[in-house]
DNA sequence: TTTCGTGCAAAGTGTTTGCAGGCGA
DNA sequence: TCGCCTGCAAACACTTTGCACGAAA
């Protein structure tokens, strides 16, 4: 009756089930070179055959934040997004004008972290870095 | 017939109108520790005795905006918040549990951003940077 | 089989908008 | 006075929720 198989995965392990939706969600964004909005996951979804309610796509994806598998983060527009947890977490530099968003690899706060916590005696647990600008083609379209 | 008098203020100079709940609400930001979301807005006004409506709220929140008097910055909790655009610009620290927000006066990206510019030829216009944490109190109680 | 997940529709939030009357310059 | 500002109510966009059916373990 022991039912610790190599079949495990991120969702098993953690006493939920793996989905038909939950594997589509996870590979989106897995392969997603940016944070995902619920609308274009939803979408991304039916074009790739694997049709979920929406409601479903934000049932999962609060899942998958709430299991750590996700973040989420809120942008300007009001939208939320998300992207995988990965090791190396990223920052995003977004174009005001057609709203185009790169990511950027480096981060300044590891190493000014442990100086923040030494001054506030917070126990920081993360945080979200965006940068905004006018992206080169806008730039020269306007 | 000419208006160029003293009395000029942040809206006349910039062709609006310098109405009570204008005065108010920038009064309101001004000595705002943290941003504040419209709801704070409109229910301070209320206690301060300059009641007005919450879309009043809203419109004169984003006129300032427009006019660059006030930053809008959109937390992960869905709301927007507003602060008065000063010299030196702020940013926060959250605690995930009390929702207690504090400001902190550091930037690490003042002497990040030329190199940002350079590697991606945006024209870097602002950035938001926020962290997240446990604060103190919270700790203690959990 | 049992329990968790899903689709559907309806309800919630925060925010925006159209319109008629009111106030600031 | 004149035109911008405001209040009100309705519309909006995104997200959440209740319920009954369907699918994973």
């Amino acid at each position: 009756m022991v039912q610790k198989q190599g079949k495990e995965n991120a969702f098993t392990r953690r006493g939920c089930k793996n989905t038909k939706s939950r594997k589509a969600i996870i590979s989106l964004l897995e392969k997603a070179e940016t944070p995902l909005s619920a609308e274009e996951i939803f979408l991304q979804l039916k074009e790739a055959g694997v049709s979920a309610n929406l409601s479903t796509v934000y049932r999962n994806l609060e899942l998958m934040e709430s299991l750590g598998l996700a973040g989420k983060m809120v942008m300007n527009d009001g939208k939320a997004r998300f992207e995988i947890t990965g090791e190396g977490h990223k920052h995003h530099l977004i174009c005001t004008s057609c709203h185009k968003m790169i990511a950027i690899d480096f981060c300044p706060m590891e190493s000014l972290q442990k100086d923040v916590i030494d001054k506030t005696n917070f126990d920081i647990t993360g945080h979200k870095l965006e940068l905004y600008g006018v992206c080169p083609e806008c730039r020269k379209t306007e």
